[in-house]
DNA sequence: CGCCTGTTTGACTCGCGTCAATGAAAGTGG
DNA sequence: CCACTTTCATTGACGCGAGTCAAACAGGCG
C-alpha cells in the first residue's frame, strides 16, 4: 500500500486499543483511519489537567503511559474520583451528554496520551459501521465497573485488597511483573476513589506488610502472598491480628 | 402522508423518549422510523424479571410506567441495586460490552415497557446519523450519575433526602404533584440501593416525620418541608433531634 | 383466621472517620 | 551543598455513625 504506516503499528498497546483493534476492520484499513484521526502521543506532567469541569468536549482521551484520574467536582469544593485510568484505558466520554465535560482529567503521573476528536469518530462511525461497536462495547466496559459495588459493600481492607488486584492484574508483558505494584495516586486520592480516609488506606497498607502480605515503601508495592489477597477479597476469614514474617530484625 | 401513525405519537412520555425526540429527525420521519422499530406498551407484573445476568442482550428498554430496578449479582448471592428506572428512562444498556447482560432487571411495580431491538437500532444508525447523537448522549447521562458520591460521601440522612428530592422531581405533570412521593421500593431495596441498612431506612424516615418535614404511610409520602429536605442535603446545618410539628396528639 | 412479608423501634457494638502529632521525602532558594 | 518549606505518610487516641441482632407490630393474601 501506499499509505503511510500509522504511529500505532508498533504501539505496544495497539492489542488493546481501542481505534486499532476495532473488529471487522482490515488491519490496512484500520491504519489508514487511524493515521487520519488519531493525534497521538501527547505528553502530559504530573498534575497536569487534561480538561476540567465545563470544559468543551472535543475529544476521546487514551492513556498510553502514566495515569490519568477523573473526578467530579461538588459545589462545597471537594472532588470525587470517579475513574482511575491506566495505559491502554479511555477517557473522556463523560462530555457525551451535552456538549461539555462534567469531569475532570488530571494526570496522576507524567506520562503520554493519544487522543481523537469526536466529531471525526462520529463520521468514521456512518463510514465503518463495526466502529460504532467497538464505541458502544468499550462504554459498556465503562458502565459495568464494579467500583461501585466495592466502595458500598466492602469493608475497608478489601477495598484495599481489591485495588491492589486491580493494579498488579494491569501490569502488561512490558511494565513490571505482576507481583510488583506501583500506585500511581497518593494515599488521599486512594482514599478518595475508595470512599475512606487517608489514614485507613495508609493504616490498612502497614496491616498488610505486618502481616507479611505486601511490602510497602511509598508508592512501591511488592506482593509477597498474593493468595492472601485474594482471600481477604474474597470474604474468607484472614487472620489480620498478627504478624506473620519475622520482622523482628528490623 | 400514508404512514399510519406511530404508538408514539400521543404517548404521554415522547418529550422525554430517546427515540421519539432524537432530534434533527423531521417528526414524520421519526414516527416512521419507531413505528417499525418499538415494541410497546409490553406489560410486567412487580416482581417479573425483564432479563437476567448473563442473558443474551437483545433489547433497549424504556419505562413507560411503574418502575424497575438493576442489579448486579454477586458470587456470594447478594444483589447490588445500580440503577432505579422510572418512567421515561432507560435500561439495557449493561448488554453492551459483550453479547449478555451484566445486570438483571426486575420489575418493582406493575407497569408497561417498552423495547427497541438492538440490531435494528445499529442500523438505524448508519442511516440516520443524528440517533447516534441521541443514543450516546442518553449513555453519556447514565454516566455521570451521581449515585456514586452520594452514596460514597453523604451521610445516611442526606441520602435519604436526596432520594425523595428526586423522586419528587421526577414527578411530572400526568402524575402525582411534587410534593407526593410514592416509593417504588421496599425499605430493603432502598437501602441496598443507597448502601446503607433497611433500618437506617427505616430511623431515618422516621425521624424526619417526627421533625414535621415528611408524613409517611407506608410506601407513600407527603413531603411537608421541601426546603428542610434540600437543607439536609445541602449540608447546612438542620436539628433533627426534637420534633418540630406538634404531633402529640397522636 | 393464621401465615408471610415488610416495617418499626430499641439496645448494643465496632469499624472507621476525625483530630492531632511526628516523621519522611521532595522540592526551593541562597 | 545545605537550611527551609511544603507535601506526603505513618501512628495513636477518641468518639460517633451506622450496622447487627432481636423483638414486636402492621398489612396483605389465601
Amino acid at each position: 500500500m501506499s499509505v503511510p504506516a500509522s504511529p500505532c503499528s508498533k504501539c505496544y498497546l495497539r492489542k488493546q486499543c481501542l481505534f486499532y483493534r476495532a473488529p471487522g476492520v482490515a488491519q490496512g484499513g484500520a491504519d489508514q483511519i487511524l493515521a487520519s484521526a488519531l493525534t497521538t502521543n501527547i505528553p502530559v506532567v504530573q498534575g497536569e489537567r487534561v480538561y476540567g469541569y465545563g470544559s468543551p468536549f472535543e475529544y476521546f482521551y487514551m492513556v498510553k503511559s502514566g495515569s490519568v484520574k477523573c473526578s467530579l467536582g461538588t459545589s462545597a469544593g471537594e472532588e470525587l474520583i470517579v475513574d482511575l485510568c491506566l495505559p491502554g484505558d479511555i477517557f473522556g466520554l463523560d462530555g457525551l451528554n451535552d456538549a461539555r465535560h462534567s469531569y475532570s482529567a488530571v494526570a496522576l503521573e507524567t506520562g503520554l496520551l493519544c487522543k481523537i476528536r469526536f466529531e471525526t469518530l462520529e463520521r468514521l462511525i456512518t463510514e465503518e459501521p463495526c466502529i460504532l461497536r467497538s464505541l458502544l462495547r468499550l462504554m459498556g466496559q465503562k458502565f459495568i465497573s464494579d467500583l461501585r459495588f466495592v466502595t458500598s459493600r466492602m469493608s475497608t481492607d478489601k477495598r484495599i485488597a481489591h485495588l491492589l488486584i486491580n493494579l498488579s492484574k494491569h501490569n502488561g508483558p512490558n511494565t513490571l511483573p505482576a507481583t510488583r505494584v506501583r500506585l500511581p495516586m497518593t494515599r488521599a486520592d486512594m482514599g478518595n476513589y475508595l470512599g475512606m480516609a487517608l489514614e485507613t488506606v495508609s493504616r490498612i497498607l502497614s496491616i498488610f506488610q505486618k502481616n507479611g502480605i505486601i511490602d510497602v515503601h511509598g508508592k512501591h508495592v511488592e506482593i509477597l502472598d498474593p493468595d492472601a489477597l485474594n482471600r481477604i477479597m474474597a470474604d474468607r476469614e484472614v487472620d489480620l491480628s498478627a504478624p506473620a514474617a519475622d520482622n523482628s530484625a528490623q
